[in-house]
DNA sequence: TTGGAAAGTCAACAAGGCTGACATAAAATC
DNA sequence: GATTTTATGTCAGCCTTGTTGACTTTCCAA
């Protein structure tokens, strides 16, 4: 590897933030972000499904009973854009969609057990790369990867994955 | 932070792959990519451009003379898809293609100055999150946050990711 | 000289973003 | 009780960026 740019060599060096380090990392975003896709995507591809549908299948099972306007704020996309996607997904039996009881404006949002089944081929196949790239770097390797992404957020977007990391574990 | 998940806390632990770790790491991904590209696609969003036009800029400031089969492979999409982008770059006059000396068939790209202004207003923008997480992360994260990533990557872009990054070293 | 690779172009299409306008039901407020 | 706000859904239309397929031009090399 030979890592550590300019300092002292490696280890705790001082911050080696020349803009050749900085790139680097910009361009390791850019390729890893592509594998982290290229499994799911390979699967829905087969179906009629995209990356969208991923998504808020993920959240949903990750959140089960979530509101359309909880999902929408995670999401960052527009209502008209996620309604899209939903509509195809309750029209297909894969996510139900259930009248709030304390509030009937609100709809909550389950996975089906046909959604739950696509859902865990989605995410297994994800998982498996995740899993294999954490194996190869190591655990200290893995702490590190999930600080710099958090540190990577916008603010708003790191409390909403924080109270989603809190929810879940 | 307090993580190291059900292991003996922390440090070097076992694997601590539960699915719930691999989830984090998922969510993480996905978060840290909005963020990752907010900054560009705010100063993008003001022009004409696109994200497209951003990662085709980026690339050919960082290998000028690339050709654009070479573009293409780093890319990961159509000619077709590239085309469009290269032409209004052309045309806009960011981007100069030259026809090659020893093959004439080939054409290599070059920003012109007009082209390496807006990329290094946009590269400097993602430099700056990327600095910042990295100065709040530090760097030994940085390093397990490079591992992470490159491992995560398909074969042939990791690949392709070390060759730049030797190019560029 | 002819085959094939590199590059470019045109057409058509799809996914998935976006805005704007509007409808409905229910909750909240005055 | 009337009004306003909120949550959701929907229609129409637009943009970017990806796709496939068909075709042309250029030009290297066998």
């Amino acid at each position: 590897m030979a890592e550590g740019g300019p300092g002292p060599g490696g280890g705790e060096s001082l911050l080696f933030l020349t803009d050749e380090q900085l790139r680097k990392g910009i361009e390791a975003m850019f390729f890893a972000y592509r594998g982290f896709t290229a499994d799911p995507d390979r699967i829905l591809g087969d179906l009629d499904y995209g990356r969208a549908h991923h998504r808020a299948m993920h959240f949903i099972h990750r959140s089960p009973g979530t509101t359309v306007n909880n999902l929408l704020s995670i999401l960052g996309v527009t209502k008209q854009s996620l309604n899209r996607v939903l509509r195809t997904l309750i029209e297909d039996g894969l996510v139900e969609s259930r009248v709030g009881r304390v509030d009937k404006r609100e709809r909550h949002l389950y996975l089906t057990p046909k959604g739950t089944d696509l859902e865990r081929a989605l995410s297994d196949a994800q998982r498996a790369r995740m899993r294999a790239a954490y194996r190869a770097a190591g655990p200290a390797a893995v702490q590190g990867f999930r600080q710099v992404l958090e540190a990577m957020m916008d603010p708003e977007l790191r409390r909403q994955y924080q109270t989603l990391k809190e929810g879940g574990a």
